[in-house]
DNA sequence: CAAAACTAATAGTATTACTATCACTATTTC
DNA sequence: GAAATAGTGATAGTAATACTATTAGTTTTG
């Protein structure tokens, strides 16, 4: 498995920035160190002149890589959901039975994210600290269904429709596969903010996850196939 | 009941404003026309100007009601939640059976809003836009805790213990009342901002309100009492 | 009737989100 | 080996934003 997987590229739409960042060591160092700062001011006093300063470099520069802040944040959110496609994907590739293929699936989505070291210039849980208190800044706009026209959320809504379908594969009778897909991929994300900083309305536990929650709520839901 | 609930007032946290809106028609009026202007352009292009120039009043005036934008849409998101939890209050006080309630109160949180005649000044169904498309701007920010502290969000918190209240008396023993019952509450916004901009990861169906999928939810989920 | 409260209008400031221009350096190409 | 090209850095400039401050007129109230 390591072999295969060791020279991946996660790919993203190549509308979504004016040169690709991956190509050069500048590149890199946006992504890097911009990845750094968002989580550190948040994403509305990020801006590329901060970002210059920080990494020794000018803002005009970064704007040669990105159009503006905003198809920034789409980049890295993107990037971050291809990632964790890949993730989906290299975990459940072994597993035939369809609902220990799920309980993997919702264990990728809802465990706390741990770094990879395949990716050096990316700090994941970073960026998934951004995932969680910023990414929905990327679809919250006016501009949301001209953006899905050009397909500025495929890999999320690719995401979804995989779980969706691992979800079927389970119980084909199930009636909200799609419904049921989103509530645990978002569901993880909000579950996680809402430990950060609603802690009050939180069901305690030591475990810092809301896989449990989500793994009972399919084992009730859903019928496996010859249960129904 | 009508006669009861009459001429109720949501009280919002006096910390939200400087002058209370709800005091004179001017301050109506920022409400009131201020909830169609985000709705229209959007939180990020709306501004007190814009607003000012909308009600043929002064971006001055508006600043002496309203310290910033931010606080402006805390305060309207917290009318919201008011409102709901009226709502909820007012038509599950009659229900004796807890699963019914619970049923109700699902009902309440899913459905697609319809205006309110007893609040003129707000349109209750652009204000559930916003609730949709921008209401997590107002705690996505790096300012949560400190705001959280001063109470920002407790009228959205009681909500919250309130349905986990409504689960708990159906099935004391189920684990995670307050994880399922944000699932409820925040999941409702997400499935209709999901209808709205990315059908193809909806569960096609006539109706155009995920209640189904949150009733099915609770009727597996919750073993009622006499069951476990 | 006078004082206080409220609103409108204007001007001004720092910051943001860019665009444009130019200079320098490294690399490629003929 | 000279010339063209690409990539980067630095600076300046612009319109809009998110305010603050001041003043003046109008309305309310004690």
């Amino acid at each position: 498995m390591d072999q295969v997987f060791k020279n991946v590229k996660i790919s993203v739409n190549t509308e979504l920035y004016l040169k690709d960042p991956e190509s050069t060591p500048l590149g890199k160092n946006i992504i890097g160190q911009g990845i750094l700062l968002i989580d550190k001011v948040g994403f509305e006093k990020f801006t590329f002149k901060k970002l210059g300063a920080e990494i020794n470099s000018n803002e005009s520069s970064i704007y040669r890589y990105f159009e503006n802040k905003h198809k920034y944040l789409l980049y890295i959110t993107n990037w971050f959901w291809g990632w964790k496609e890949l993730q989906l994907t290299m975990m459940t590739l072994g597993i035939n039975d369809p609902f220990k293929k799920l309980l993997k699936g919702i264990e990728v989505m809802a465990h706390p994210v741990v770094e990879d070291m395949r990716f050096k210039h990316i700090n994941e849980v970073a960026l998934n600290n951004i995932i969680i208190n910023e990414s929905s800044k990327s679809y919250l706009t006016k501009k949301v269904d001209e953006e899905n026209k050009h397909g500025h959320f495929v890999i999320y809504k690719r995401l979804v429709s995989r779980i969706s379908e691992m979800i079927s594969a389970v119980d084909p009778g199930y009636e909200y596969p799609f419904s049921l897909a989103t509530t645990i991929i978002d569901g993880s994300i909000h579950q996680h903010f809402i430990n950060q900083h609603f802690s009050s309305i939180t069901d305690q536990r030591a475990e810092n996850s809301p896989a449990g929650y989500f793994e009972n709520m399919v084992s009730n839901l859903l019928k496996k196939t010859n249960e129904r």
